[in-house]
RNA sequence: GCCGGCGUAGCUCAGUUGGUUAGAGCGCUUGAUUGUGGAUCAAGAGGUCCGGGGUUCGAAUCCCUGCGCCGGUACCA
């Protein structure tokens, strides 16, 4: 019986032209981390359930990956890199150097209905500081996060932060029970993909959507709702004026000068080490939806491509670790979606897709100079210079040249026993032809130019080749 | 999860009120050109018409059902 090769929903391959600037990422991502001295850890793909879910409840279980061992254990799929690191956390605590300052790159599973850019299976890059209660942490992650862009080269770019604390000076403000706090940020949360009228309905009576979906409300009233609208409605040019304006309005809020000085270090700090408002900007609306975030929350949003949502966000949780019974550890971090990231640069157009990491074929011409071909092969590669030497079966010139066309090849190189004779190869490289074929029109034209071709001495192939690659 | 739309060649799609042997463009392979990519021309390969069941003399076409994809919405620890 014939089974048909294919794949579960939401999970994909992927090949070359994907891999090939996915991990020219990840090594620039690791670059930045690694100058702030972050360290690598990994853990399993796999965990208890219960070590995943944790507090969460039920809910949290419904898009997670269930896996069983042959010990009939209940396992799952890890959803984020947040709770693995808590994990070790507790499980090693005595043996840990606080404050733990790692990355970890890896895979995550999540069981949702997958989307343009959303898929069940995807790669988080995290950075995080464990053990550090210092805001000075809270900085170093933003500073890393701007640094990670601007290294990435993603063109303009805008981290917004905020602090759970100024959403519980607003619960304070408008009078709503600590407990609904949650409800309410995941509401907030909404405010750049619905918009206000729509969030205001969500925190009150509720509305249907113009698919006929019934949005059940939080039962607010208006008074509350329109102080929150207020509140929705502090921008300011600078940090500092927004800041102002959230000092203003929560000035007879208990406890709020202190909680908001906080921030104003934050802001300082960023701002002395160049992080200016252009880039990193006070957005008291920045909510996040996950409820274990405790203090400043970070959002990083592609002004280019603002439809791709948020590609590198986080916070700080200050209480993660105590689900498994410790003492609270204050931490902070950020996450990094790979692969939302690498979609948007391709909508942008701002990474090359090559087909193959190769710099050079040798093509085989004339089957009795293959030993001549492979010297010349191995030569390069001991040059440093990435090199394919035709392994196919035999074929014309012209269908290797149009290997190196078509996977993107920059050069070929060309001996038959006419070369040979001589003690030269000829190099051929291949974007030039590729722009002169716009104007030429016939064939023989096309054939007796021979573009981008030069005769290189046998002897000074590999010396020129490295200069022309930029070695 | 819920609502709606759509499943025909590798891709994008056409296919008459249900009627012979299911088509087009692009792509692919081969050749024209045995040492030159693009263009052009010629020839060729490629299909369980998403699966299953039903109606009918006859189903890609109509009905039921399962699956998948797309859009919206909910959820997102």
């Amino acid at each position: 019986m014939k089974i048909e090769a294919r794949l579960s929903r939401g999970l994909r391959d992927l090949f070359p032209e994907e891999m090939i600037p996915r991990q020219r990422m990840l090594d620039v991502i690791r670059g930045v981390y690694e100058s702030y001295g972050f360290s690598p850890l990994e853990t399993p793909a796999v965990e208890y359930l219960d070590v995943l879910s944790g507090s969460a409840g039920e809910e949290a279980q419904q898009s997670m990956f269930r896996v069983t061992n042959p010990e009939e254990e209940a396992l799952g799929l890890r959803f984020d890199l947040t709770v693995p690191l808590s994990r070790v956390v507790s499980q090693y605590g005595q043996q840990i150097d606080f404050p733990f300052r790692r990355y970890q790159v890896s895979p995550v599973w999540r069981a949702d209905k997958p989307a343009p850019g959303r898929f069940r299976q995807f790669t988080q890059f995290d950075i995080d500081s464990v053990g550090a209660p210092s805001e000075i942490a809270d900085v170093e992650i933003m500073a890393a996060m701007c640094d990670t862009l601007d290294a990435l080269q993603v063109g303009r770019y805008r981290v917004r932060f905020s602090s759970r604390k100024i959403l519980n000076l607003l619960l304070s403000y408008a009078g709503i029970p600590e407990d609904q706090g949650v409800h309410v940020f995941r509401v907030l949360d909404k405010l750049d993909k619905i918009g206000l009228p729509k969030v205001k309905l969500e925190l009150t009576t509720g509305y249907t959507d113009e698919s006929g979906a019934p949005i059940s409300g939080l039962g607010l009233s208006d008074r509350q709702a329109a102080q929150i609208e207020t509140f929705l409605g502090i921008t300011g040019e600078t940090r500092a004026e927004a800041l102002g304006k959230v000092r203003e309005l929560f000035a007879s809020v208990e406890g709020a000068t202190a909680e908001l000085d906080e921030i104003q270090t934050i802001s300082d700090h960023l701002e002395a080490l160049g992080y200016g408002s252009d880039r990193v900007m006070l957005d008291v609306s920045i909510a996040r939806g996950l409820a274990y975030y405790t203090g400043p929350v970070f959002e990083a949003n592609l002004l280019d491509a603002p439809e791709f949502g948020s590609v590198f966000a986080g916070g700080r949780y200050d209480n993660l670790v105590t689900r498994f019974g410790g003492q609270p550890i204050p931490a902070t971090g950020a996450s990094i979606g790979v692969d939302r990231l690498l979609a948007a640069l391709v909508h942008l157009k701002r990474v090359s897709q090559p087909k193959t990491t190769a710099q050079v074929l040798v093509t085989a011409m004339d089957g009795s100079l293959m030993s001549e071909y492979l010297a010349i092969a191995f030569e390069l590669r001991r040059a440093g210079v990435r090199t394919e030497i035709h392994v196919g079966r035999p074929k014309k010139l012209g269908k290797q040249l149009q290997r190196a066309d078509r996977l993107q090849i920059p050069y070929v190189v060309i001996m038959g026993g006419d070369e040979a004779a001589r003690g030269v190869v000829t190099l051929k490289q291949m974007e030039v032809g590729r722009e002169e074929s716009e104007t030429v029109q016939s064939h023989e034209e096309w054939k007796a130019a021979r573009f981008g071709q030069q005769e290189v001495p046998r002897t000074e192939l590999a010396a020129t080749l490295r200069r022309l690659l930029g070695h």
